[in-house]
DNA sequence: TAAAGTCTGTTGAATTTTCAACAAAAGGAG
DNA sequence: CTCCTTTTGTTGAAAATTCAACAGACTTTA
């Protein structure tokens, strides 16, 4: 776990929690590592949601499907970052989205009730942590504004232009790269791809933006 | 104040407190009540979000125009939530939603900066309300997958379908009402009204639901 | 390096959604 | 009760999205 020491002091779960005391503290709360091959399942679908994860390397997404089968793509996860804990702290009795590796993956498990329920009130560090989960959820709250910004938009062109702009923001540029390939990138915004690739091509043609992979910029 | 404290107590911001202590640590968080008339602004768009709101009486709901003036509906709220924390949690300076009245409202104001930093080491009701708060979050968070799972579908019935599953599992019953009429309702959907209404014809003539003004059955 | 597999852009046809306009129904005010 | 306003359902034409299929570019692997 130690090898993974400076990405874990990143994750806004350990804010304001001293070096010193980060190993001590996720001995005492049990946190273990795992690695995942691409494309393995971290957390599958209907699976029991007691533990929060942090991805300590690669690159992970939360998913979920339809009854038609239909891959909706919810979040990209990136080292340092926490998933799953939204509904560990909900009391959801089992997840309703699986975390598929991206690329291979270790991945930090901590049972959320570990954090929640255990000697809350004679380890300092406890009320620390509730304090930084309780941040994190903000931010979370704010993703999923932002994505329903996006999906709230009627056209394909708006939707994509709404993310673009986005990320230029996100940027502070108006060249920079997403992390979706164009598949991934119309699961995101919930379009067709063909029409996706068909709005890119005609924005590319007015002079919009220009698109290269997945380097974008605005015009 | 003291009118509404039947429903201040049902707010999940203060479980766990006692009622004796409620309206005294209220005071000492500077709460207070404004009233709403109908069709009146609680909150606006661009404005700072230094305050988190509890709806104490009527009906209220979060929106969000677009630069088209397309209107966004996010979510409804009822008496006892609580609105707009994770702007102020999350220390985004400027609310990026609004905040409207539909019925006449009473709404209690709380400076968001007494809850989470002031004098968080003295008195314990503060790690009550943090850790209610981000149990509050988390529900946000589980409240945006849902909203996200409808969204993502691609058609109208679907979405429309997925919605109304989703309100029988809450009333754990296949009849139920939604807070919404047409207009409202194929904003939440974001779909077209008058689509919305050629949809829920044809699922009445396949036999797949009935419908009378908001009353749903499911078949 | 060659072969296999994956990703991207393009096309046209089928299907859906959107839009605008109107009429019927329901609700509210006086 | 009647008038006026708002909500809802209906329609058809226009526009957009989806779908399936394919070819070329790019990657990966053997």
């Amino acid at each position: 776990m130690k090898k993974f020491l400076e990405i874990i002091k990143k994750c806004p779960l350990f804010d304001d929690i001293k070096e010193e005391e980060l190993m001590k503290m996720l001995t005492c709360l049990g946190a273990h590592v795992e690695h995942f091959d691409k494309k393995y399942t971290v957390f599958s679908e209907g699976s029991p949601a007691k533990y929060i994860g942090i991805l300590l390397s690669g690159n992970a997404q939360v998913v979920q499907h339809d009854y038609y089968g239909n891959r909706n793509l919810l979040t990209e996860i990136r080292p340092s970052e926490v998933f799953a804990e939204a509904f560990a702290c909900a009391d959801i009795p089992t997840l309703p989205v699986s975390v598929i590796a991206i690329e291979p993956c270790d991945v930090m498990f901590i049972d959320s009730a570990h954090i929640l329920h255990t000697c809350s009130n004679h380890c300092t560090f406890h009320q620390q942590l509730i304090y930084n989960l309780m941040k994190d959820l903000a931010a979370k709250t704010i993703l999923f504004h932002r994505r329903i910004e996006i999906t709230s938009k009627r056209s394909t062109r708006e939707k994509l232009m709404t993310y673009l702009m986005q990320r230029a923001k996100d940027a502070n540029a108006n060249s920079f790269e997403i992390p979706f390939d164009r598949q991934e990138l119309a699961d995101y915004l919930e379009v067709d791809r063909s029409g996706l690739s068909a709005e890119i091509g005609k924005l590319k043609k007015e002079g919009v933006l220009d698109a290269q992979k997945n380097r974008f910029t605005l015009l």
